[in-house]
DNA sequence: TTTCCTTACGCCTATCGTAAGCATA
DNA sequence: TATGCTTACGATAGGCGTAAGGAAA
């Protein structure tokens, strides 16, 4: 089979239709090219050139291979290209896991800034649980998570993107919902949605902790995982509810959003990654993300 | 920059993951297997593969890398593949000239059955009269006429593909359009509608023929090149023409044909090609034709 | 006679295979 | 200790360049 060396001597002379000039330009002499199409002929058994000592021109089956030929050496560069721009992680693919939340405003912005910064590394979303993120992390499913932080192993790289104070969510029509700030005496005995202490342990933990050192016992009356189900249940009326701020961007008109008596208890958003980065795009990425989160957290307190 | 015989190398070894089994399937030892992975890494300054001497796996960059290296291969060898048909003429592209009559019934058939036959040629068309095609032919800009014979240089090879007799040409309500066959006699001083000795050359010299050993003269009212535009001026009543049996498959209802005196001068078709076939498909392409020409030229009476 | 592609031939480089080295499970 | 990739090294083959050959205008 021939090589492509060959192809490039191929291309040189139909382009120049001159072997010594070819020759010049690929720096070397007549014969060794003369040779290099001989064995190229030989190779294919097909002539390509046609030489009548005055002039060369190309075979039929030579103008088809020339194009062949400049087509295949294109490829060639750009893989080889390709490849050096993975390396340096400037191109590649990253799957990002994020959280329903996440989704409605942080994803989209890092998007659009990704297209616009990043442009050669393709980006495949997954939504999926805090919890979830942390498995898929350790079997390679996704690169990156953005996750509320839970317990890690070493192989993970994590970095604090942004906090966010607590708010109560109630319906438009109650009692709470005139009060400027809420004092954990409110809601005593008050039927409360809460986050399930299995997909949703980050936000369990950190609502169980408010009433910790207190007397106040709300009553919790479902337990699911996510936030924006859980307001589908404030929105039915089922009960009271107690969620990051960045709730406040879901779409549900009819419900409304109040401090609540502790701001130091804060929501985290945690940016995750390998720390072996065997895709150097991850890396890339994870930093993209850091270097941009001023801009991509803007909506919600930035991390101190 | 690296070389054919790297790009298979690195192919197997990735689809092995095994230096050894790579090199057995290579037909070669280990060593200069190694050596030719490291020749490839140090051309793309790209670790393509992550070696702990108890496994091998592909980087992110080796992994991408593999696929365009499987895709280039491929490439090279279609390329080689194509190049050889060609050279056989299996393959390529032809540019055939007809005229608009020829265009009615025989191309289509032959784009058919070449499709059938001859997949890999391409055919491009190319509507022009007899006169042009043979400056098309001269020219190099078809590859094949199907033409009205004319005076033609050495270099073209002929073949008379189909023979047909002429025809009168007249609108249904004429006097002339009851009778079984025309006599020289009735056109006499009849207005008719000529070929031009130019364009329509073949025409002209055969219907001045039909005249000349006898009195009768027509009125020549009008001289054009191609039949169907005759026939539209026979059908707004300008006059009577005298056309090629092949002229009744054009789509002319208000027109009738009636046999002329004369049925031993008839119009001819030629295949006409260069003989000098530097386009091995033109080759395959007229012997197609050729050995096809009983069904192609079916509608018509074939050559003798 | 000039142009220009091919063939011939000696030198050199590059690659192969064998053998030794070395890291990991 | 066994496996398996890498390094070392000598032999060889293939390719380069110089020089000669040959065909066409």
């Amino acid at each position: 089979m021939f090589e492509l060396f060959q192809l490039r001597c191929f291309v040189t002379v139909a382009e120049e239709l001159h072997f010594g000039r070819a020759a010049a330009r690929l720096f070397m002499t007549q014969p060794p090219l003369s040779r290099q199409i001989q064995l190229l002929e030989h190779a294919l058994s097909v002539k390509l050139l046609e030489r009548t000592s005055r002039a060369v021109r190309l075979t039929a089956a030579g103008q088809v291979f020339y194009a062949d030929a400049v087509s295949i050496l294109r490829h060639v560069e750009q893989a080889a290209v390709l490849a050096s721009r993975i390396e340096k992680g400037e191109a590649g693919r990253v799957t990002i896991g994020f959280t329903a939340v996440a989704g409605y405003e942080l994803i989209p912005k890092l998007i659009s800034a990704a297209q616009e910064g990043l442009p050669n590394i393709d980006i495949v979303l997954r939504e999926m649980v805090s919890k979830d993120q942390m498995e898929a992390l350790a079997s390679g499913s996704i690169d990156i998570g953005l996750v509320r932080p839970l317990a890690t192993d070493g192989s993970l790289q994590q970095y604090p993107l942004a906090r966010e104070p607590l708010m109560l969510a109630l319906p438009r029509g109650h009692r709470l919902a005139r009060r400027k700030r809420i004092a954990a005496g409110d809601l005593h005995q008050e039927a409360m949605i809460m986050y399930s202490p299995d997909d949703g342990k980050y936000f369990f933990d950190l609502v169980t902790g408010l009433f910790a050192a207190s007397e106040v016992h709300p009553r919790y009356v479902q337990q699911l995982g996510q936030t924006h189900t859980i307001l589908s249940l404030v929105r039915g009326g089922l009960g009271l509810a107690i969620v990051p701020a960045s709730a406040m961007g879901l779409p549900y008109p009819e419900i409304v959003f109040k401090p609540i008596w502790r701001d130091d208890i804060t929501a985290q958003l945690h940016l995750v990654w390998h720390a072996e980065h065997h895709n150097p795009a991850v890396t890339t990425m994870a930093d993209f993300v850091i270097r941009h989160s001023a801009h991509l957290t803007a909506q919600v307190s930035r991390a101190g």
